[in-house]
DNA sequence: TGTACATCAGTGAACGCGCGTTCACTGATGTAC
DNA sequence: TGTACATCAGTGAACGCGCGTTCACTGATGTAC
């Protein structure tokens, strides 16, 4: 590979990481090319050598942002019994410096509603949900423990309900109480349905 | 109040009602004057005598959507316990009908994200979300019921971003998946929240 | 090794387009006498 | 009651602006001999 194109690549990550903190921040619709470019340091003209498309590095940046955020996520996430994998889970992700972070925090509540409106990254998200409950769930030689599936798929939405309500309502007094309030909620349902397990 | 009057006013509410369905669908900045307006079968000039700019009418349509649903919600949910009432809530929430119906359903998955990103919304959301509290919570006397509380904010933020991931991977098969597992893990944490009180 | 040429990542001005907003207007409705 | 005027909800064309995209270009880097 020449420094030619190794530069080139280089340039193309740099470009992908200014989108994916614009994107999380501001959406497909209020991230603009121009300030792409120009958070990057380069200007408008180069964007379509990298690039066909808004759409194409939308599509590319959805994807890396999930997938650099699951390899994180599976790093952290390694106890044994899947109800301390995701009780460990619940209590990192519901956190007022995680809610106060946007543009550094977990993509899905951040561009979750894009993805709902227009398709772009919709692959991407499937995979990466999959990959998450995977980490999460424990079967049993190849029987599906399916309290442990549940149990995973409904943490899952109720961290992500949890922390856009605790965005949308940030300054309130309900903001806080928000987190700590699911937090609680998950807790009880994990419990609830790890007693009711066949040993 | 003149004919005039009483015609403007309608008109006004017809506005109104064409952005709260275009709102929810696509999004604040998906949704156009324009569109707005040749949706409630007038020409855009004529908006800037209903409301001072978009974000006004934005706030306003906003701001009706949630208070209609709360009517609605209060309407339907008047179970006397406070645990029937949440899981009435949960099982008529959760469902692939709803899902599948953005513009006619709950407005909080539709607009959370806009309130999130640009604050337009913020008191109304708040306002409504306490008054979802209320009519779930069971206070004793005086005395704050703390589980009831917390049950309630839990099954409202598991709902919530149970329909919106839901909604962000129809197509798949997670989709149906995830409402399903989502209303069992509220059940789970409710019943387990419940059975912990003194009675 | 030195020189002449080719390549191509990035520049910056320009384009068409649709947006939010403005404004002179029209014509049906309401009011005054 | 009939007539002349005032009002004003809604029209439709126009505006400035910023967007996504295009393109002729530049100048540093790489290649050929």
């Amino acid at each position: 590979m020449s420094s030619r194109t190794e530069q080139k690549a280089q340039t193309h990550e740099q470009i992908l990481q200014s989108a994916v903190l614009l994107l999380k921040s501001r959406g497909t619709m209020g991230t603009t090319i121009p300030d792409v470019m120009s958070q990057t340091g380069l200007t408008v003209g180069g964007f379509y050598s990298h690039f066909p498309s808004k759409d194409a590095m939308v599509e590319e940046a959805l994807g890396q942002a999930l997938e650099q955020r699951l390899l994180m996520f599976q790093e952290k996430v390694k106890a044994n019994r899947w109800r301390d994998r995701i009780e460990y889970m619940l209590r990192r992700y519901l956190t007022r410096k995680h809610r106060d972070d946007v543009a550094g925090g977990c993509p899905i509540p951040a561009v979750l509603s894009d993805i709902a409106r227009d398709g772009v990254g919709h692959q991407a998200l499937a995979r990466e949900v999959e990959a998450i409950l995977k980490a999460l769930e424990h079967r049993t030689g190849d029987r599906l423990n399916r309290s442990a599936r549940d149990a995973a798929i409904g943490a899952l939405t109720l961290m992500i309900g949890s922390l856009m309500m605790s965005r949308a309502l940030r300054g309130t007094t309900l903001a806080d109480e928000i987190l700590r309030a699911s937090r609680r909620f998950g807790e009880q349902a994990l419990q609830a349905m790890d007693r009711s397990l066949p040993k």
